[in-house]
DNA sequence: GCTAAAGAGCGTAGCTCATACGCAGTTAAT
DNA sequence: ATTAACTGCGTATGAGCTACGCTCTTTAGC
């Protein structure tokens, strides 16, 4: 505990290092508790249900009892964000760079699916929580074996996390916007673009229109996105290959 | 206008294809004049302070006049969101697939600095509006030379399209948390990181930190985000060069 | 033990927002 | 002239965040 005077109350707040006197009433409750109940209602019923009042109601407590723990929602919003990350995947020993970060980069996603509101909360900072470093740890560590400078390895990992935010917003936004619209993602999609997409403005567009890409009864699905994030990644980590074979 | 009726009413609205019967009071208001309004708000104030109120106040109406012309705030952000791309660059004549899809990319941020709030509004399906697929056209166009099938190069516009959301994401989020609270971005990070990084649990990280990769005054520095933006684009590019020389 | 400081829960109330509803005024088709 | 169609907008409702201050509990210091 002798630690939190030297961070700032915020990063505390993250580590869980709360230095509690003994005076007062016993809390009732706890900053992990708020967290989990958040977690719970973001989980069950989106981001956008997630108020300072329906919290308190999973944890049958008043409102305004949270703001004891807590200093505002976007607080709260912070102390998510992190716990949404959960663990980071086990890397086998002798896995690689490539299909190391490749396992990360899907690990990623997969923690997303249990937890989508977490690509909706802002950024608020460099990576500072215990949950956060773990992940950004794990990333770093599959380089472990490559022959780049330390800050090079980083430049890597902020390429990959940029690729995987990227991912993590047109996945969950779209399956958000799937389930309101599905209409908007089949026939009446390449029936509208046929209509909208004059050829001589917009050639490139027209001709693949015209050659029938987008004619499926749905643009969304499931697989699709996956295998459409795999060809994306795999090409970045040609990119990163090629970088290594150049670098040594 | 015999468009109108064979798409959604929302894309009409993106498109200015309203049939507008001569009956009725003339229209103080217009569409296009409700957006510029919402942009001129977000532009100098931030999204945050887009409300009904507010954008009407910019007009000089009721808040209430609005919702004749956009069925609600979701979309007249939809609106916004379209509005706020404006003109994809253009494409000199023998730029090559390269430097075309670096310049496309680089474009997008250029614009993004015009209108940050761009990259929180929420993705509501396939890119439909006319901004949105004129510049989907303009990064295939970017293309055109290469021997690629048109659903291929789809695919890798979609991956830069990743790419760029994620960046997208970290530039103005970040940006947005450095001017609140600049600390967290300087020596005061990595200082943190040293107390809290213990090198047996992550050792990776532990090793960047011990590096001085985080010892800078600040860490946020508006070149320093996009060179190491370039240094992941080019990773990407480099990966898509190896896919094409492949394919041939 | 007594006292008071420190801490915890929470009720009230003020503010901002989105938006449903309905009225009144305006214009053009009939 | 009549009336359908359409616009602007005032009112009101309900949800949400959170400042403030009261009250009760616990324990440190004597």
């Amino acid at each position: 505990m002798t630690e939190e005077d030297r961070v700032s109350a915020e990063i505390a707040l993250l580590w869980g290092l709360r230095d509690t006197t003994r005076r007062g009433r016993k809390p009732a409750l706890s900053v992990p508790d708020i967290i989990r109940a958040a977690v719970e209602v973001a989980d069950a019923e989106g981001l956008g249900a997630v108020s300072m009042a329906r919290v308190a109601k999973q944890l049958g407590n008043s409102t305004m009892a949270l703001y004891r723990h807590v200093s505002s929602k976007e607080d709260l919003l912070k102390l998510m964000s992190d716990a949404a990350l959960e663990d980071p995947p086990e890397m086998p020993a002798d896995i690689g760079w490539r299909d190391g970060l490749a396992l990360w980069a899907s690990s990623v996603l997969v923690a997303l699916r249990k937890h989508p509101w977490y690509a909706r909360i802002p950024l608020a900072g460099p990576p500072i929580g215990p949950q956060n470093l773990a992940w950004f740890d794990c990333a770093l560590g599959a380089l472990a074996d490559t022959p780049l400078e330390e800050a090079e390895k980083v430049g890597v990992v902020m390429g990959l996390l940029t690729f995987v935010h990227g991912e993590m917003r047109l996945t969950v936004e779209l399956a958000e916007s799937f389930r309101n619209n599905p209409e908007a993602f089949g026939r009446a999609y390449s029936r509208a673009l046929r209509l909208l997409v004059d050829p001589r403005k917009m050639p490139a567009l027209g001709r693949v229109v015209e050659a029938g890409v987008f004619d499926f009864d749905t643009l969304y699905d499931e697989r699709e996105v996956e295998a459409d994030f795999g060809f994306g990644l795999n090409l970045y980590l040609d990119g990163v290959a090629a970088y290594l074979a150049r670098r040594t």
